[in-house]
DNA sequence: GTCCGATGTAAGCGATGCTAACTTTTCGGA
DNA sequence: TCCGAAAAGTTAGCATCGCTTACATCGGAC
């Protein structure tokens, strides 16, 4: 089971990913190049096309791939706490910004997908799940239906003040801030006053 | 001063920018080229090598430029309220999404810098600026100075919330909230319930 | 008027995205 | 068990791109 001992070693499209995924960890989304991953799996630079339509496609795969474990981050964060705790839903948020934190470059990638991928509901599908998670532990918390409006406008707000968190913080941009942040302090102090503001529209 | 009247027409740069702005804007951030640009302008693939060092240099322009309006649309937004008012804060969320959802592309450049310019230290301090803008109408609202941690607390928050919020919404994540969101309204809740809760750390 | 620097062009190198044509392996069915 | 098609790899090659080098041209300072 070399790497050299087959000629179709089976595995070139998981691998490719995972190239894929470290590569645009260290050199950014745009400095990733279909030919460097090929090279990093020991294969041509043909390759590659028997397993994905053109480089979009590529990114696209590593995106849904990133989503997937976004999503089981944030259901075992959520489970770590009892349903309808404040520390449930404000621990999906830290899951949210560690992600983030520890993958950058397929945080980026996933939400800056501007190249081809606009139609594609797989993506849009494991988008809805991902924002599903947060809409049942605001629900739990509130003891409402999922689908009443104000249960989706908090957890939006939640998601919106939780993603451009971690935007800002993966650009450094959190520095301008004189006082350091404690994510978790935050992200409850976030939660709790999203979630007590119910006479909201 | 047709633009075949100069062989020098001595706007190259600008209307390099322009063009790269253009592109990003209808391209994306990805879908660019410096050959492109240098047709579009009308000259040789080699001419914008006189004027910027690379690649990363003319997005680096185009960023600072996007940066300049940003603050700009920021600054205007407040002044056309009251200082110290509720809706002089709102009016700058609003003026935020704004410029992100008429310029996708270059709002996108602006915050998703990894190419070559982590070490841009006139970008950092555009957007310090742009913060900065932030800052001030909260100390105004607050009634505090804009170096306490507390004001730079708050605006920091704002901040995340609105950033997030541009986000979602060029990226079509915002249908997946049942609700319709209306940005105005949106924005006052939020600076209302951010700067309300003044206890906090 | 003349010279020099700023600004343009032309030509070319290496790398890339992707395709075409070919080869090798795998595997399901007569 | 053999065999033929599909799956999965290869090499070769095209067009484009980023960027450099060497050369051409303009425009202003003296």
């Amino acid at each position: 089971m070399t790497p050299k001992a087959a000629y179709h070693h089976g595995d070139l499209r998981a691998q490719l990913i995972e190239a894929v995924r470290d590569l645009v960890e260290t050199h950014g989304p745009d400095g990733f190049s279909v030919a460097e991953a090929a090279r990093r799996a020991g294969v041509s630079s043909a390759a590659p096309y028997k397993h994905f339509k053109d480089r979009p496609d590529i990114l696209r795969a590593v995106a849904g791939e990133g989503m997937d474990r976004l999503r089981v981050a944030m259901e075992q964060a959520a489970a770590a706490h009892p349903v309808g705790s404040l520390e449930a839903v404000a621990a999906i948020g830290l899951a949210y910004v560690d992600f983030a934190r520890t993958e950058p470059g397929v945080f980026r990638l996933v939400f800056g997908l501007t190249e081809g991928h606009e139609n594609a509901p797989d993506l849009q599908e494991k988008g809805e799940c991902c924002f599903g998670v947060v809409v049942k532990a605001v629900a739990d918390r509130l003891k409402r239906p999922t689908n009443d409006p104000l249960v989706q406008r908090r957890a939006y707000m939640l998601w919106s003040f939780v993603h451009g968190h971690s935007f800002l913080h993966i650009d450094g941009k959190t520095r301008v801030s004189a006082a350091r942040i404690d994510d978790w302090l935050y992200l409850t102090e976030i939660s709790k006053g999203v979630l007590a503001t119910l006479p909201g529209a």
